[in-house]
DNA sequence: TTAAGTGCAAAGAGTTTGCAAATAA
DNA sequence: TTATTTGCAAACTCTTTGCACTTAA
């Protein structure tokens, strides 16, 4: 565990869900490719993990926050979910096809209630 | 629809599943940007869908393909499923949260029944 | 003194954009 | 003509890589 490491960490535990670029503006002194180095090496050692959030980059957070990640198309927010949500479909994949769900991993997209009250088209 | 449209639209209905790049090169005649342009398009009309199944590009398919992917994070290998493998979290989603879930625009990772019997490290 | 980690700069993949030429209404 | 669409090239974003320098065992 270097410095530079450690501080890399910090930030994602600061930053709660964050893209390697946000992080790396949260850590000024650190250079990017020694960030996405980090990142890599942290996940490995099982201490961030990362999900896909939309189109862009990926969103890593401490490996304790296990939750679920539900985006809204339109608005983009993130909202966290309980991971029991994905209880019945991960039994399903498990007994039909001995599929072994990461639950982590995860994200539900559709349009939140806010944007199907006030549709706000194009700010994707 | 011109001619260009309608050749990347007869390409996702071949390939089924297929990455921009991957249309591009089964369309040689028509330039990537235009690609690119026509699946932006083909999509407001509800003629093709996308979903991200990695890290990577996104995935075309046509409209009526109406299904969840599961994807193995180890050999990368993409299954379809049905898509009522998500009608309890949808419920909920919706009754809690008033949240429309995206059904098509969805993908569960994990690891396959193969993988976990070999693993096959590093063939990410 | 050896191995590992870092910063920097360059390269790479995937995608988007500006614009002039081509096409269609 | 007037608007739309295309191809091409350039630009752009995000990420990875090569390599010399630094740091720590």
């Amino acid at each position: 565990m270097t410095p530079q490491r450690e501080h890399v960490l910090a930030a994602v535990h600061k930053l709660g869900h964050a893209t390697p670029e946000q992080i790396t503006e949260a850590v000024p002194d650190v250079d990017a490719a020694t960030v996405y180095r980090a990142l890599e090496l942290l996940e490995e050692l099982g201490l961030v993990k990362h999900a896909h959030l939309g189109h862009g980059a990926p969103s890593y957070r401490p490996a304790e926050d296990d939750h679920i990640h539900v985006v809204c198309h339109t608005c983009g927010r993130v909202v966290d979910a309980p991971h029991d949500l994905v209880d019945a479909l991960e039994q399903r994949l498990w007994q039909e096809r001995g599929f072994a769900v990461d639950r982590s991993h995860f994200t539900v997209f559709g349009i939140c209630a806010d944007c199907r009250e006030s549709p706000r088209a194009g700010e994707r």
